[in-house]
DNA sequence: GTCTATACTTAGATAGAC
DNA sequence: GTCTATCTAAGTATAGAC
């Protein structure tokens, strides 16, 4: 039987060309990426493409958009916190993908720009994960901190993102260490 | 008498054109903000811009420079670590201005781009700093952490980072408090 | 609904005159 | 040092074939 139920038609075509613009991002960076490029990856042409999307960072967007469907399904595999902060970058691990989340979130301030609906959605997401497994670590006396789950969450997203920055300057650095350094601060053991 | 010295023809000029742009870029974003817009402000052609800069982006990075510039200044002013980490955000208030930095750092791992050049070196300096004053508050026992200065500088400067990557999709979200929240992590009162 | 061809518009870059 | 004119690349919009 064909393709029915959840997928309309032309559903995998779009999947097509956002895994050929991935691809390139990845290969090439994004930047100086242009669309007839990714449309000749294709084998479409620019209108060809243009019949997917709204626009060119509409279609950035969801790149991102589908990156992160895939992460969270194994962030829904995991518990632990550690886990799940080195998950989200593990799937940016390309510079070219960095890149493109670094940039369109330069763009989430925009009103009517694609990047304005999607990040800040993202962000609360995010946090309200970290919040609820910041609680159960506190609860369980893994953690310990005067500081609200909430407040911790913004916090610890604060540094995955910020290293991230600090890393497309200076690629050997690693990315884990922050963030395992931030984890250990909130050890009870570790306190003066 | 006329500037002389220190100062090249033309770099009063440049330095004009320069704050022509910052402004531009605080008021209405540095994104749909094309060159001939800058160059209007400034009663020049796009040509008469462009004799002074490489190119645009060249341009861009050197609006950057030169608000660090002003910033260095206050830095070197202070001792505190709370106040430092404050200070790198000040300058950086106006949402078109966190959005350049933004942007241009997702540039930084291009070779060849002008932002290669500057957020690297950037980066070492600031991490540096922090990592003198991290010591500081760690001998005068302000601070205590088994882990060393270095790796608590990167850690600093990230979430002072990846704030403000939050704080363009939701401005209505504190940029203090997360790094008032992790200063008080390194106190030794708040241990377990 | 899917796609091509073509044309439009803007923006950065460049050449050469003054 | 600055302009006019021009070039090129890229995103966008339209018309229409299938």
């Amino acid at each position: 039987m064909t393709k029915r139920g959840p997928y309309r038609k032309g559903e995998t075509k779009r999947a097509e060309i956002l895994q050929a613009a991935l691809e390139i991002f990845a290969e090439e960076g994004y930047r100086g990426t242009s669309l007839r490029k990714v449309a000749a990856r294709c084998g479409l042409s620019l209108p060809g493409v243009m019949h997917y999307f709204e626009s060119k960072e509409d279609l950035l967007v969801q790149v991102l958009r589908r990156r992160d469907e895939v992460e969270k399904e194994r962030l829904a595999e995991l518990t632990g916190l550690g886990g799940s902060l080195d998950t989200l970058r593990e799937g940016m691990r390309t510079p070219g993908l960095v890149e493109l989340f670094v940039s369109l979130a330069a763009s989430a301030g925009e009103h009517g720009h694609p990047a304005a609906e999607f990040f800040p959605r993202r962000y609360e997401e995010l946090r309200a994960m970290l919040t609820r497994r910041v609680q159960e670590a506190m609860d369980e006396g893994q953690f310990a901190s005067p500081i609200p789950a909430e407040r911790l969450a913004v916090l610890l997203l604060a540094v995955a993102d910020g290293i991230q920055l600090q890393w497309l300057s200076d690629r050997s650095l690693d990315m884990r260490t922050p963030v395992a350094d931030v984890l250990r601060l909130l050890k009870p053991s570790d306190g003066g």
